[in-house]
DNA sequence: TGTTTGACTGGGA
DNA sequence: CTCCCAGCCAAAC
């Protein structure tokens, strides 16, 4: 009846994806931002992927720490529960992690794109 | 309603 | 990797 139910909607459905995809990273992988956003069809940018990440911090179902910017900097490590979060799981996973920075990022990279065959 | 900000990216220097 | 710039879109002010 509302219009803005419309643009409710639309969003979730943004969102919906984003976490679906993230879902999909696996075990000891990492993908980023503009690489979900682009599985996506770069429908708003990568920008809108770390938005829904923010809103999807209530949710447990959302490995957000297998996130990162393109250059495999934790730049969201200060949005979790607490900022060694974020690092801490990366490093449970086996994932090596100096100074906020995934290292030997290329060999963990995982792009949703590719490896989906999309 | 216009401006600023932000878990970003890619290109050029 | 760093700095600067332009594009991007939603939320917050």
């Amino acid at each position: 009846m509302i219009k803005s139910d419309k643009i409710s909607d639309k969003n979730k459905d943004f969102f919906d994806h984003v976490y679906q995809v993230v879902r999909l990273v696996p075990y000891g992988k990492v993908t980023s931002y503009g690489a979900v956003a682009k599985y996506l069809g770069s429908a708003r940018g990568a920008r809108m992927v770390g938005w829904a990440m923010n809103a999807c911090m209530n949710r447990d179902d959302v490995p957000a720490h297998r996130v990162v910017n393109r250059l495999g900097i934790l730049s969201g490590k200060m949005h979790f529960t607490s900022p060694d979060e974020m690092e801490r799981r990366l490093k449970e996973e086996g994932i090596e992690v100096i100074d906020d920075q995934i290292q030997n990022f290329k060999s963990v990279y995982w792009d949703p794109g590719r490896e989906l065959e999309l």
